[in-house]
DNA sequence: AAAAGGTATTTTGAATACACTGTACAAAAA
DNA sequence: TTTTTGTACAGTGTATTCAAAATACCTTTT
């Protein structure tokens, strides 16, 4: 486990920026699947008391971020090849649903901000900064997102999208992925912009199971090593 | 807020047991939308202390059932005709998604499962009981929702569920609806009989909407009654 | 050397204690 | 009468304490 190191949003409760924090770090794979959250341990490396690691190991809980199992305590959960498929199955219908509002929802000043998300992304593209790259690709699909006026919805879509943010990275690294990932964009937006639900849909649906594809080729590679080790 | 009482599962950790006595007393609606969930009350009124409760809290919040406001505590959240409008519009994409796979992958032993639900379903329908019809129909659906094999699927449809849980009693009252239930349950064995998916997601598309249609009438009313005191 | 058992330590579970904040109510000033 | 200010109280936020369970480690026995 790497260092943590509170996220001090200094007027929220701790218990919520622990509770970020530990998101966060487990998200981004700084805690790693398997590994046991100790609850002094954490205390004592964010310098405050059990009570606040305690509730935001809780929601940790709720999220699936973490595995309880009582009088032993919390584990990071791992993700399986089996779980990213259910997952994948949920989200393509969901972000399916989500570009069928959108496209009849969608208005100007949002879709402005759409092609802001895509030019801004396409700068980034060439960089070697995966993790920019992510970002900006995150920020085109919230774009989308909000455009739907759901706000369930949009939080189902985060959380999903969420729960395999740690093999994000990994799979935006292969180049080759890049450009068609921006191709896919351009499609949404002449989509959106025409209002074209058919396909709108369709080309978020081969755009979430492309990207199905490459995470879970990801997830074997990883699984290979380190179950080499 | 009626009286509480541990649903004393003597395995679990306290904090789950308080969970799942407040998270039934919120649906069930023995306390009430906009009330306080006050620390030391419910510590007393549960005989436990407050740490139990708080960690329970926290696992309400995140699943939407109270709303935190710093150092005021937290309050039972509740649903507005938007809000339940926004769980339908998700609600019906992944119901159709769940009849798709249980279409799909439905086997012999889940066929005959649901076929019982469907004959207990008609054994109470006639009865004055609208808790036990409700039961039922959940059962039935559940039945559906296990044949899809995706765990994460039934998680998020049972949770969608639930935030209508409140309303789903007051809906059955309506005796005149009662009959076409059990049609539609019917026409959805025939699909799945059939494997049929076309004809399976337009039955369950309709039973959504239908369902949306009285609760939403059923929330008028209660709101102008609400309303008018 | 391996297995079994017992003790010490670590860790979680729950209760309690203390600190801080917001609110309500009352008293004083305008 | 209205506004302001101060004080008491109620409730949350966090830390600490105590109890019970699980784990690790060491000893003993076979």
């Amino acid at each position: 486990m790497k260092d943590l190191q509170l996220n001090s949003n200094a007027m929220l409760p701790l218990r919520d920026v622990v509770f970020q924090t530990l998101r966060e770090a487990i998200l981004t794979g700084d805690i790693e699947p398997g590994e046991r959250l100790m609850e002094i341990h954490l205390a004592n490396q964010l310098g405050v008391s059990r009570t606040p690691i305690r509730e935001a190991i809780r929601k940790l809980e709720l999220e699936g971020l973490v595995v309880m199992t009582p009088r032993k305590g919390a584990i990071v959960a791992s993700i399986t090849e089996e779980d990213l498929k259910e997952v994948l199955e949920v989200r393509v219908v969901l972000e399916m649903l989500a570009m069928e509002l959108a496209c009849k929802k969608i208005n100007g000043e949002q879709m402005d901000g759409l092609k802001r998300a895509l030019k801004e992304f396409q700068d980034v593209i060439d960089l070697d900064d995966p993790n920019k790259i992510a970002s900006k690709d995150e920020a085109f699909h919230d774009c989308i997102y909000q455009a739907t006026g759901n706000s369930k919805l949009m939080n189902l879509l985060n959380n999903l999208r969420e729960q395999m943010y740690r093999y994000r990275v990994e799979y935006i690294k292969d180049i080759s992925s890049r450009h068609s990932l921006v191709e896919e964009h351009i499609l949404m937006i002449e989509a959106l912009e025409k209002r074209d639900i058919a396909s709108g849909t369709s080309v978020i649906k081969t755009h979430i199971l492309n990207q199905q594809e490459r995470i879970i080729q990801n997830l074997r590679k990883e699984k290979a090593i380190h179950g080499s080790k």
